[in-house]
DNA sequence: TGTACATCAGTGAACGCGCGTTCACTGATGTAC
DNA sequence: TGTACATCAGTGAACGCGCGTTCACTGATGTAC
């Protein structure tokens, strides 16, 4: 039986949405256009009515994981307006984005993405360098209000807070969830915190 | 032409310097045994002559980055003895390494290993646990002498360890090099340093 | 010391599976008149 | 309001490339007698 015919807008998401969820689970190597067409209920062939092939797919699961890294940084800033706060409430989010997507550390910090073209892997390096600069933007407000130390470059600073959630991240992916990352990175906020207030 | 015929032993160390090398520039998806067999000189069967197949010679390779990473632990554990300069050149180390060695901080941070059978996931995960071991050991060292603070354990202080460098060396690999991965560390270094002393 | 034989690292052709992609066709939905 | 037509998301069969792996064969090296 066919599948109901839907927008392609609406399949776009739908595919980009199940290939993300399958990387979380499988991992790059098993990720083929049948298992993703499988997951979103339509026949192989129907992802060439949405995408050009399995690459723009790729592409389009990178830009939804930049899309999600972003609203965390303008949802802290909205809520909350300390610069410690804002951080700290950064790391809860982005812990709990990783836990509902475990692809999104793996793909971003490897070269999972970058395998294919190097049109994709100056694209990945965007995506986090973005990411980085939101980060950077908190920490040098932080700076001027005299809340972070000022003497080390925010951007340092920024991409030491990533560094407190990577190797957690990749622990517990590797653990099948053993490894408790909610508690790693509250032991290490202490510890970052500590490094960064002025 | 045939090849050297060779000891199995020394084309086992061949094969798996060879894959390391390939991963470290083209990553797991462009690995063939072909192009390691053209690496090291021979024809793709002959691979097979060596290790039982494709899965082996990624296993050799994550055994290769287990024992590097641990030479640079012992090294600095010889050849200094205040905790944090042992820290300190470990880090050197690491960053030294990782700039001869692309693959490694992408193969053991990434799932590209564990791709295939669960079997290697924990392993990988069993090689980093040795590493982060390690680490903590100097740190634990440190507490008792009162150079590192008590008040936060050692492993946490150990995985934050990993993630100065960890963001770091993915940017740097997405830049091709553009990105200075060692002026990186040494800022880091500074907040770390601050981070955790008594 | 020379001969016969076992061992084993090499070769190259061929196989076959997986998988991304193509293509002709279908049938529902929207639009023009 | 009804009919004709264009559009487009769906299907399934088939293609073909890449690549891991197998296998019969070779020829050098080591060993037994």
């Amino acid at each position: 039986m066919a599948a109901e015919k839907l927008d392609t807008e609406i399949r776009r998401e739908q595919i980009a949405e199940a290939a993300l969820q399958l990387l979380g689970t499988h991992g790059i190597r098993q990720l083929s256009v049948a298992a993703v067409a499988e997951q979103v209920g339509l026949v192989p062939s129907a992802i060439y009515r949405h995408f050009e092939g399995k690459e723009e797919v790729l592409g389009a699961v990178l830009e939804l994981i930049g899309e999600r890294l972003m609203a965390n940084v303008e949802a802290v800033c909205r809520e909350w307006t300390g610069s410690l706060e804002r951080l700290e409430r950064l790391l809860d989010r982005h812990v709990q984005l990783i836990r509902e997507n475990q692809a999104i550390p793996r793909v971003m910090f490897s070269d999972e993405m970058a395998g294919g073209d190097s049109r994709r892997k100056a694209k990945t390096y965007e995506t986090i360098r973005t990411y980085l600069r939101g980060v950077a933007k908190i920490v040098r407000q932080g700076q001027k209000a005299g809340e972070i130390r000022s003497d080390v470059q925010a951007d340092a600073i920024a991409m030491l807070f990533v560094g407190i959630i990577q190797p957690g991240a990749v622990l517990w992916h590797l653990s099948d969830g053993q490894f408790d990352i909610t508690r790693h990175a509250k032991r290490t906020w202490r510890l970052y915190r500590d490094a960064i207030v002025a």
